[in-house]
DNA sequence: AAATAATATTGAACGATGTTCAAGATTCCT
DNA sequence: AGGAATCTTGAACATCGTTCAATATTATTT
């Protein structure tokens, strides 16, 4: 009962590739179960013995992903000894920068949408929050008086707030802007976020003596 | 040549309205050619005599959604006399406030997304770029030393950050985060960006002189 | 007002798609 | 080696958006 079963995984695993090659070649709404089945060398009804649906290739794309999404923001910080403050700065950059290098495969992240009924299963939700961890430290350090709860929704906004400037710069519905000016814009917008945000933090301490 | 062009701009209209209506209550992926026409009475194929495919469908209904959500932006500024600051919180708030109240509406402006070839057709990019001149005045009036043109940047930059609050806030993937709590991280969030960007403004005024 | 031309509407049909499942091929255990 | 268990297959199904020849309706002419 070996011989079977590692054949599955080693389709499972091509599946898997083929499905982010075609999504990042084509985008999601250009994945196809037939093209897949093709791809791999297997009959189209074979997809479903390798994964329940497209619901769940896809959320296993996005979890690839989202662990190279991980391994960018971890490099931002890596080289020097950045302040907290350009950290941030630099995370922000390398969401940017990330998003440009694999815009479909990044877009797909946020396109996809399960049926009302499904729920999206834990391994996949746990993979979402892992991201807010690498803003959180910097920002711990910068508003030494904020709670852990404070923090952790503060990071969640920071996170959100880069997100759209990323999402809303990348579409070329709007006006197309260059890539070089959507970096400055973003690393002028986070400066003046953390730059506001300590600020007022100063302030309340200050009234609370 | 009256009678059946007069037949055909109702039901064009009653079509939009539908689709308005499906849109709402199933989202953008529930919008069915055959359920539309069963709605306003006519053969499914009748549909491409009103509009030339789904994708002019849903424009002409995003056209819609874009109108009303300008309403609401015009009129959170309306009531009293609000400092720039509160003017640009307001809108901020009046954005969420609306996305979430016309929640599978609003995706539906984002989430769609035309064939590769297929370009978007000239009167729905014009609508999409009416929503940054609210921003634009108040945000004037705090950054005297900007251009035009920065501030224009600064506007779209604003309104993304406050967009990608949203949209990750009310996304139910993340951690379900309250209204009211969204409301008061974008209010503070809003105020910080605010407040850094007008700070570092005065700081480069004062080192010009 | 009747006949004819022009136009609009219809709904069956097409091609694509995700998904299922009985039949056939393969693998595993004794 | 042979039978049981399992896996793979690809044809079939339901559902889409979209098209188009046939039909019904409206407009124009005599």
């Amino acid at each position: 009962m070996t011989k079977a079963l590692e054949r599955r995984e080693k389709l499972r695993i091509a599946l898997i590739q083929a499905a982010e090659q075609m999504i990042a070649e084509r985008g999601l709404a250009g994945l196809k179960t037939r093209d897949l089945a093709r791809e791999i060398g297997c009959a189209n009804g074979a997809v479903y013995n390798l994964v329940a649906d497209l619901d769940e290739l896809i959320l296993r794309v996005g979890s690839r992903t989202l662990f190279r999404l991980d391994e960018a923001l971890t490099l931002a910080t890596r080289a020097g000894e950045p302040s907290p403050r350009e950290a941030l700065v630099r995370i922000a950059l390398a969401y940017c920068d990330f998003a440009a290098a694999n815009l479909q495969l990044w877009r797909a992240l946020f396109e996809h949408r399960m049926a009302a009924d499904k729920l999206v299963p834990d391994w996949s939700v746990h993979d979402q929050m892992q991201l807010f961890r690498h803003i959180y430290q910097p920002l711990a350090a910068l508003l030494p008086g904020r709670s852990p709860e404070q923090l952790g929704i503060t990071a969640r906004s920071l996170f959100s707030a880069v997100h759209g400037m990323v999402a809303l710069g990348l579409e070329q519905k709007l006006v197309a802007v260059p890539l070089p000016a959507l970096r400055k814009e973003i690393a002028g917008l986070v400066r003046a976020m953390i730059d506001g945000l300590a600020a007022r933090d100063a302030k309340a301490s200050a009234a609370a003596d």
